[in-house]
DNA sequence: GATGAAACCGTTGACGC
DNA sequence: GCGTCAACGGTTTCATC
């Protein structure tokens, strides 16, 4: 894996911040041509540093009120039965993140919902109707401090 | 806050997945014309449905092999405590995402690190410099299963 | 292999319906 | 609300170094 290049990577400062940002704004913060800019952008894509441009939709807005972290302890750690969980969270609308992770618990999970309800009947779906999942903690998320999915990057 | 039309939610579904997905893909898509997608679009911008278009660029592409879920205790659960933290983890690069939490933890934090040593620097600035720290618990993640900021679309 | 010019295509905003 | 069109920005191609 090749070093980043000091271009490139102030680059991906400004995408990561807004990836319809101006290609001329680009240029112009970068001292390069809007033509090499342009490359450099395609480039970044097809050797997938840049995974892909993404329009985020404001949960609240969308009728998501309530986020929720819950940590899953499974029964069995059996790559089948992993893999299986894994599947699950993975073909949930409402799992926006999933996480297999090491200590007491197996998987971690940020949860989307709607109210509380809406997150007990997905509880029902996702955990207790599965055997394999041996308890499951939740934390109720008051406060989103900072979410996001920017990677640093400094020359 | 009115209810999202199923127009709308169509469009959004298809931005949260590709943000440059062409107008007339979408048009064709939704049934709606080029001109009516477009204006769609910049009121979903203009009312605050649409937070952002972002890139994301791979953090293993970028140097960054390792992902931790630390959650993090206070000694004193203060407000201004509480927020000299919350601006503490907003301001490091490396914090991808802080959530403020109910349960045993105070903040759930998702960390990239290049490796160990580099995580553990981390932590040495973020928590055990920190006298307000009173613990925090480290798991590694050892698979990204799902990571994403997608929020549930429905008609 | 990198650059700039130019033609091409998609997006945006203004106008009229 | 809707489509049309001209201007603008992004993309590709090509000639050149």
């Amino acid at each position: 894996m090749s070093e980043l290049s000091p271009a490139d990577t102030r680059i991906l400062r400004l995408l990561q911040e807004n990836a319809r940002e101006r290609l001329e704004t680009i240029a112009a913060e970068t001292g390069l041509s809007v033509a090499t800019v342009q490359r450099r952008i395609r480039n970044l894509r097809a050797d997938g540093l840049i995974l892909g441009d993404f329009t985020v939709v404001s949960p609240e807005a969308a009728g998501y009120a309530m986020t929720f972290l819950v940590m899953v302890e499974l029964e069995r750690e059996r790559l089948d039965q992993l893999d299986a969980f894994r599947r699950k969270a993975r073909a949930e609308p409402q799992v926006q993140q999933c996480y297999y992770i090491t200590g007491e618990a197996d998987f971690a999970l940020i949860v989307l919902a709607r109210d509380m309800a809406d997150f007990e009947s997905l509880t029902q779906r996702l955990f207790f109707d599965d055997t394999n999942v041996k308890r499951f903690r939740t934390s109720v998320v008051m406060d989103r401090t900072k979410v996001g999915l920017s990677v640093p990057l400094s020359e």
